[in-house]
RNA sequence: GCCUCUGUAGCUCAGUAGGUAGAGCAGCGGACUGAAAAUCCGCGUGUCGUUGGUUCGAUUCCGACCGGAGGCA
C-alpha cells in the first residue's frame, strides 16, 4: 500500500497557511510547503511566509531552501520535497503538503521524473535567441519535424514550451511526447487526500487579496525588495518574477510610481488566484472547503478532518 | 432661476445621416510535464438615464422629467 499524505491547496490568500498548521497539529503531522516562491530565503513578506505564531510550533519544510540567485525548478522540488515527505513518514508522522503551486503538488504526488532531461542554460538561451530571431511559426515548424504531436498542441506564441520541447529533444534525443508517455505510465508515488480551500464568492477572495497586499506594503514589502536589489539580485531571475517583487522593483527603479506598483500587485495577484482556480477545477477528486465571507477555522478543521478520516487518515 | 454641454458595458469613451451597438482597460473561460507567483490561448458580459411623441421601426429625431458638469445671474 502506498504511503498516504494529506494535501491542502487553494488560491493565494485563501487561508491555507493557518489551516495547514492546525491540521498538522491535530493529526500529528508536519507541514511540507508547496510554494514556488517561499522556497527562497530573504523573500518573506511578499510571499506571505508563515510567521512563528502561524506555524504553532509545527515543523515546516521546503521553505527557505534556496537563495534567490538560484533558479529553482519543479524537478528540484520533487526531489527535495519527496525526501522530506519520506522522512516524515518514517518518523511515524503525517506529511501535510500545503501550498498553491499546482504543478509542484501534482508532480510531487505523481513522483514525476524529470531527470532524463536536465536543464541546460546555455542551450536554452541559444534556443530563446533563435526564437526571437526566426519567430514562433518557424520554431514551431522545426519542432513539428521531430515531434509533430507536441507541435500540434502548441501555439506559435508559446515561446517557453516550444523552446523547452526543442531543448528536451536536443538534450536527450527523445521527444517530449515520448517522455510524457513514459512518465505517465509510472504509478503515483503517494496516495494523496486533497483538500482545496477557497471562498464561495470570488469577490470575497479578491477583497482579501487587496487587503493583504496593503498589509504587505505596511510590513515593509518595498524595503524587502530594496534589500534584494542592493545585494545585486538581477531583476530577470526566477525569484524576481514573483508577484509583488517585480512591481516593487520597477517602482524602486523609478519606472512606475509606488501607487501604480501597489495597484498592479493587487491586480496581478487576483489574476494569479484565478489561474490557480482554473488549475484546481480540473481535478475532480478535490474536497472543497469554501468560506462564506470570512475564514472559519473551527468549521474548516472539522470538515477537513472528517474528510481525511473517511479516507483512513486520522 | 435661466442658458449651454452631458448621460451608451464594471470604468474611460466611440458610434448609429432611424433598422436594438464597439474599442481600450477591468472581468470571465481555458491550457499547462525541469522558469509555474512563470508562460500561452480564447470570450463583449448592454433596459444605449426615465418617460411620452413622431415612425412600419427610436439608443439615434422632438418634448417633458431625473442625474452630472460648466456658465450667466
Amino acid at each position: 500500500m502506498k504511503p498516504q499524505i494529506a494535501v491542502l491547496t487553494g488560491p493565494t490568500a485563501s487561508g491555507k497557511t493557518a489551516l495547514g498548521a492546525l491540521l498538522a497539529e491535530k493529526l500529528n503531522g508536519e507541514v511540507v510547503s508547496a510554494d514556488s516562491m517561499q522556497i527562497y530565503r530573504g523573500m518573506d513578506i511578499g510571499t506571505a511566509k508563515p510567521s512563528p505564531e502561524e506555524t504553532r510550533g509545527i515543523p515546516h519544510h521546503m521553505i527557505d531552501v534556496a537563495d534567490p540567485e538560484e533558479n529553482y525548478s519543479v524537478a528540484r522540488y520533487v526531489e527535495e520535497a519527496s525526501r522530506c515527505v519520506d522522512k516524515i513518514i518514517s518518523r511515524g508522522k503525517l506529511p501535510v503538503v500545503v501550498g498553491g503551486t499546482g504543478l509542484y503538488i501534482d508532480s510531487l504526488i505523481s513522483g514525476r521524473s524529470f531527470a532524463q532531461a536536465p536543464g541546460d542554460d546555455f542551450l536554452r538561451s541559444k534556443l530563446n535567441r533563435q526564437y526571437d530571431h526566426l519567430g514562433g511559426q518557424a520554431m514551431l515548424e522545426k519542432l513539428a519535424k521531430v515531434d509533430p504531436r507536441r507541435a500540434e498542441k502548441l501555439h506559435p506564441a508559446d515561446k517557453k514550451r516550444i523552446v523547452r520541447a526543442l531543448e528536451v529533444w536536443h538534450l536527450t534525443g527523445k521527444t517530449i511526447t515520448e517522455h510524457d508517455e513514459e512518465t505517465k505510465k509510472i504509478p503515483p508515488r503517494y496516495q494523496a487526500a486533497c483538500i482545496a480551500l477557497s471562498f464561495k464568492d470570488r469577490r470575497h477572495l479578491y477583497e482579501r487579496i487587496d487587503r493583504r497586499v496593503d498589509e504587505m506594503v505596511g510590513q515593509g514589502l518595498f524595503r524587502e525588495v530594496e534589500a534584494l536589489l542592493q545585494r545585486g539580485l538581477p531583476e530577470n531571475c526566477t525569484a524576481m518574477q514573483a508577484i509583488g517583487y517585480k512591481e516593487a522593483a520597477a517602482a524602486l527603479k523609478g519606472r512606475i510610481s509606488w501607487q501604480e506598483a501597489v495597484e498592479t500587485i493587487k491586480q496581478e495577484t487576483r489574476r494569479y488566484a484565478k489561474r490557480q482556480l482554473t488549475w484546481l477545477r480540473r481535478n475532480p477528486r478535490l474536497f472543497w472547503v469554501l468560506w462564506d465571507k470570512k475564514p472559519d477555522y473551527d468549521f474548516a478543521l472539522r470538515l477537513s478532518t472528517e474528510f481525511l478520516g473517511s479516507l483512513g487518515i486520522k
